[in-house]
DNA sequence: ATGCTATATAAACATATGGTTATATACTAA
DNA sequence: TTAGTATATAACCATATGTTTATATAGCAT
């Protein structure tokens, strides 16, 4: 591959926030708000990362009336099920969210 | 695996000038001054690239009198891998440097 | 020892990156 | 239309990163 778009790659999984975006990603998709919630971080901050994320298109993004839901892509990349293989589970973080009703907004 | 490590493989990895070197290592080992002269960099520039990957554990090194080589590591890494099979070829750099004596020094 | 080569480290600087606050846009609901 | 929610973007700032020049360290040769 161009050694341009594999920087790009790894520039973007260069970030533990990203990371932790990918690794629940890899769970189901997600909308802004649930990261927001997930992450405790602030709404601009997670929209700049899922846009790094996106321009290096480690995910794509699908619109459903108000919210935009976040998924994993990747498929340019031939090494993309591996590095996901090798992220942290996530599956706690996502049963709370849907416990504490964060499912709910979207 | 942690995403503290996995951030700074990523981190080491999100250039372009390490990327090379990774390339280049993917051949055989290399000393630093067969770097500076294949990139056409500076000494400290390459030494100090080679230290952040180095760090992340993604080359080793070895000393040979006074030249210290560099190997590809990344052993901790269960998609070492497939990511350095993504690369590209370098084999004409590398040749490059042994038709132009850049391999005596060493 | 002395000088030479290879490499590492430090200091300085310009640029890139990530976070925050404020604002703009897009869609929904009334 | 207006108000409200979800998201994106812009401006600003602090910190991180990469490059350069200068200097230090380590090993070899004489």
């Amino acid at each position: 591959m161009e050694l341009e778009q594999l920087a790009e790659c790894y520039k973007a999984m260069a970030d533990k926030t990203r990371l932790n975006i990918l690794a629940l990603l890899r769970h189901e998709e997600l909308c802004v708000c649930e990261l927001v919630e997930i992450l405790q971080m602030t709404q601009p901050s997670i929209s700049q990362h899922l846009r790094k994320l996106k321009q290096a298109k480690l995910v794509k993004e699908r619109r459903n009336s108000q919210w935009i839901f976040y998924s994993i892509d990747g498929e340019i990349y031939p090494f993309i099920k591996e590095n996901l293989e090798a992220l942290p589970d996530m599956s706690e973080k996502i049963e709370q969210l849907k416990v504490s009703g964060g499912k709910v907004c979207c």
